[in-house]
DNA sequence: TACAAGAAGCTTGCATACAGCATGCAGGAA
DNA sequence: TTCCTGCATGCTGTATGCAAGCTTCTTGTA
């Protein structure tokens, strides 16, 4: 038996299936903040039981995108201004640890696989692709916590993106911003690139702060 | 009608009782790490229908304790060290934020309210009385982290600390770690009242480093 | 007309039932 | 004797049913 060619059978649980539906759902508005969830409904919409759906649900909710109220079930949160200077404060203390992480541990291909990322970015910026240049910037910023070496400050990482990322998505794109943050960017994998942990971590944190100045207004 | 009176009825939901559970029974080693977890025998225990306790399972998923492996169930995560040591390098950049906020943020009032803490934890170290010991020890880092006035900090925090919780518990405690964890706490509480950040961070970023060697040998 | 009380409907929370899959054991073949 | 195959058992995953509580509408009263 050829032992190379086997691969294990992909098993997609009805769990995480419906735990990253109902995430994408809040995400892209369609289950809107302070909306109170109804189960038989949804569960109906996505064509499984209540049972199921209720464990996802139950999930989501330890994530903090959802509130489960006793008696009433699930609602979606709303997020304060307050709430989201606070998850970018501790985001910024995450990313610049990971980034002085990534600094010291990254090996060199690893470097080089996110300056691809970047300059497939800077290509879609020239051309002005918001939705393209959107999601390599996230998976830049997800590179650079898995460059750290530490798993769970990934997860952390991770878990803090994913929501905010409705948040970011809606924010207030102004030429301006955009600009700012590219030059952030570039600074970002140069300092990367001489391994410059310091330099790392302060051009995060005024890339955290630029974000904070673009989603603002509109919270 | 003094609303100032008025506080809202305790819900124990049934939910929020079996997480608790749940949580407690991984921490005191009820169960095991590594081990399976069996639904239907968990529930007869607690004398809850398996349904409840599924969903406060995923919920404690969520959270890290317990890994869920299609078709067959939960399991207990087992710690490695590598696990604890990333675990420790979050809880520090953590830490040392809530620290330096707390110095920024926190009134007189809540300073005064951890150094009474930190008074009585001095007591029960005088009579080497362990468990209350460590109690206040861990309602001093919660405090700090509350002191910070970022409730998402907080809850991360939080959530740190109560998946180190076990880790923490069997640790070492030579005499040696303990006095210099008790001169590392003498050094916080001086540094909080001359809300003195960058010592704060300092002292609890050693603190960290101090629980990380005698935690290390028992992992 | 406004407000309160009650009733009906609907929704959640939990229990139970059933189907599919994992696991362990026994029997047989090499 | 050892390893493999097939079967029995038991557990997980999902659906469904039922009771308790929340909502809302209606009706009666001030």
């Amino acid at each position: 038996m050829n032992e190379q060619a086997i691969l294990p059978v992909v098993r997609h649980s009805l769990h995480d299936e419906l735990v990253e539906r109902i995430r994408d759902m809040i995400i892209e508005g369609q289950l809107a903040a302070g909306e109170r969830i109804h189960e038989g409904q949804l569960g109906l919409a996505l064509g499984v039981s209540r049972t199921p759906l209720r464990e996802a649900l139950k999930f989501v909710a330890s994530e903090g995108l959802i509130d489960l109220v006793p008696g009433r079930g699930g609602i979606v949160r709303r997020l304060t201004p307050q709430d989201v200077r606070n998850m970018l404060d501790v985001l910024t203390a995450l990313e610049t640890l990971a980034g002085r992480l990534a600094c010291r541990n990254a090996t060199d291909a690893q470097i080089a696989a996110v300056r691809d990322l970047h300059d497939r970015m800077m290509g879609f910026y020239a051309e002005r692709q918001r939705l393209e240049y959107y999601k390599l910037n996230q998976a830049i910023h997800t590179a650079i916590a898995a460059l750290s070496g530490n798993d769970f400050l990934a997860a952390m990482h991770g878990s803090i993106q994913s929501r905010l990322k409705r948040i970011r998505f809606i924010g207030n794109e102004s030429p301006g911003h955009w600009a700012s943050a590219v030059r952030e960017h570039c600074e970002m994998i140069a300092a990367l690139e001489r391994r410059d942990g310091e330099a790392l971590a302060e051009v995060l944190t005024r890339h955290v702060e630029e974000t904070w100045s673009r989603v603002r207004p509109v919270i």
